[in-house]
DNA sequence: TACGCCGCGGAACCCGCTTTCCCTGAACGC
DNA sequence: GCGTTCAGGGAAAGCGGGTTCCGCGGCGTA
């Protein structure tokens, strides 16, 4: 229980506090060779561990970045959170792991707790969900937390002026709308989430305007928002498969609801892809596990999490970044026809 | 820039920081009513944001819990995870998620590492794949970290007489086992992990033994070694199927890996579960969405997360702690033979 | 009226460490 | 041989808050 301090080292040591400290960790002030010796000595006899949080007060900073998630049990979200670990390992920082289950408020909860920890950097990985007030409230909040000195990055859609990792989510919706159409498909039907769910709208518009581009408009009915999730995506594929005329392929906005609608199409008495086809987006590696094989955007999410975390990391912020791009992979469940 | 602290709180509502310390954060001690008001005003006005790490150092305690995985974007981890972050949220805590990719000496760093932060406790989650040696020196480490008066909680397999959620693999592994008899399978085939895995060691030697008791045991020839991983998977029943005599079910350690001996029995042109049955374990999201949809052992993964972290915050550890027991669910991947 | 107690502000010290600033002694240059 | 850097040790001042302890005024009780 004995907490041994940096000054029980430097007395044990027979050199002031100052030395100690010194030699402990190397700073830019040298420390004779013999003396550097005891004190690192008496440091492991006495199984001295320097107190982080009291460096971090005299240093002014901390080591810790803030990483926001909806759900971290979300695959999408998991494995953006293992690029943000092995970036923040990579330089030295730990991760603080906070979820927001979807609720704007805590969002602005969570910034201001991170705020308090004094993290150095947050991440925000996933989009808001919130209205325009919400918005507002976060972006204040991250406002606040940059004008102490804190780095803020964020993916997806932009909020202020704030580092964006941009993710081209209309170029891949697009993409693949296209594909689909080359292989022959003509009546879409979209597995939409929540309107209100920033980066799910934006790749629906992206499918409907590309696809009404092709002459082929997706009318209002053949559009269900139903939650992100597998079942989600179950219930949309049961009201797409209750139309009267059945759509030849479903378009989920992310792979989960795309896993859901394969739920809903066999409880439908029906198979994939031979009597619906179906599509995903993100390529979370469930995509290829499931039968058949999901069509799908993929997304390099270990890299968007790294790159997040190089971005939150960049003293000014930089704005002149490559947006990533999704790349549409086609697999078993969208056969041509 | 300008961070603003008590002392400026203070001085702005004309008290002392003793008077402005005791308003903002309720002690024991009480401030009359109008003064209070003045300081929270002042507070708010100004913007002021306690800082935690100065109050860790006063108060001699932190709010983070550090919690250890191998790899996070494993939907087993991430699962268990979501759990210790909703439990540790539910205690005020801020979870430090750190990762060891399975490397024993990367998981005495991070111990150290979190005793460093002066966490308050240290949830390890995933068991260890270390040699003797490598366990002395976590146990060591940890016993470290104990004396500075640090909880810890771990699942699994025991490590000195550190508190351990008890996991009951070796029940559901026999159980599953025996489901299998009881369904007709007679010819078994194992997808091991490596054997240094202590958990995947206990389920493969419970299966073998509780199928020697019933009379079939399992040969060494039948039991293959790989990574805990689909690719493991996919290897093991390549091997697995290229013996003469064809097993009737392929049991995989974990779920993933079962996801993996799928794709390899369709790799061999052969179907499952027709040609081959297929058994996982853990029941991760994934285990239902597959086709056919795998017979596994549910393990109540979130709750295993909850449960470790209020383990862990139990002042003295509790050690009478009812282990958490699987529970076999039979699905379409092992249809009566 | 006098004494004691209680409620409550405030000065000061402490948490553990970094860092400035001062000071000493040795090496160096002319 | 003496002045001058300069390396490097040490005292002490913070970093931002919590908390102890002292002291003061108001109240209740003989």
């Amino acid at each position: 229980m004995a907490r041994v301090t940096l000054a029980d080292v430097a007395h044990a040591a027979g050199v002031s506090q100052a030395t100690a400290s010194r030699a402990v960790n190397g700073s830019n002030r040298t420390v004779r060779p013999d003396l550097r010796e005891r004190v690192l000595a008496a440091a492991s006899a006495l199984g001295y561990t320097p107190d982080a949080n009291a460096q971090a007060m005299a240093r002014g900073r901390t080591t810790s970045l803030g990483l926001v998630v909806h759900d971290i049990a979300d695959p999408f979200f998991s494995t953006i959170a293992a690029g943000v670990s092995q970036a923040a390992e990579e330089a030295g920082l730990i991760v603080s792991l906070t979820e927001t289950q979807g609720d704007p408020r805590r969002e602005v909860e969570i910034v201001s707790l991170l705020d308090r920890q004094r993290a150095m950097a947050i991440v925000l990985a996933g989009t808001r969900l919130g209205d325009d007030a919400d918005d507002a409230a976060l972006l204040a909040a991250l406002e606040a937390y940059r004008g102490r000195g804190g780095q803020v990055a964020l993916v997806g859609q932009r909020l202020g002026d704030l580092p964006v990792l941009a993710v081209d989510h209309r170029g891949g919706a697009a993409e693949l709308a296209g594909a689909l159409v080359d292989l022959g498909y003509r009546r879409f039907a979209i597995a939409a989430g929540r309107p209100r769910h920033r980066t799910a709208a934006a790749r629906v518009a992206a499918i409907r305007s590309e696809l009404a581009a092709r002459g082929l408009p997706v009318p209002d009915d053949r559009v269900v928002h139903t939650d992100l999730t597998r079942t989600g995506g179950r219930a949309a594929a049961a009201a797409l498969l209750a139309l009267a005329e059945r759509p030849e392929v479903i378009m989920a906005v992310t792979d989960l609801m795309a896993v859901g609608v394969l739920g809903g199409i066999r409880d439908a008495g029906l198979r994939a892809p031979e009597d619906v086809a179906v599509t995903g987006f993100d390529d979370i590696e469930i995509a290829s596990d499931v039968t058949p094989a999901l069509t799908t955007v993929r997304l390099p999410l270990r890299e968007i999490g790294q790159r997040l975390t190089a971005l939150a990391l960049i003293p000014g912020g930089a704005d002149a970044l490559e947006p990533v791009r999704g790349e549409v992979v086609v697999r078993e469940s969208t056969p041509a026809r």
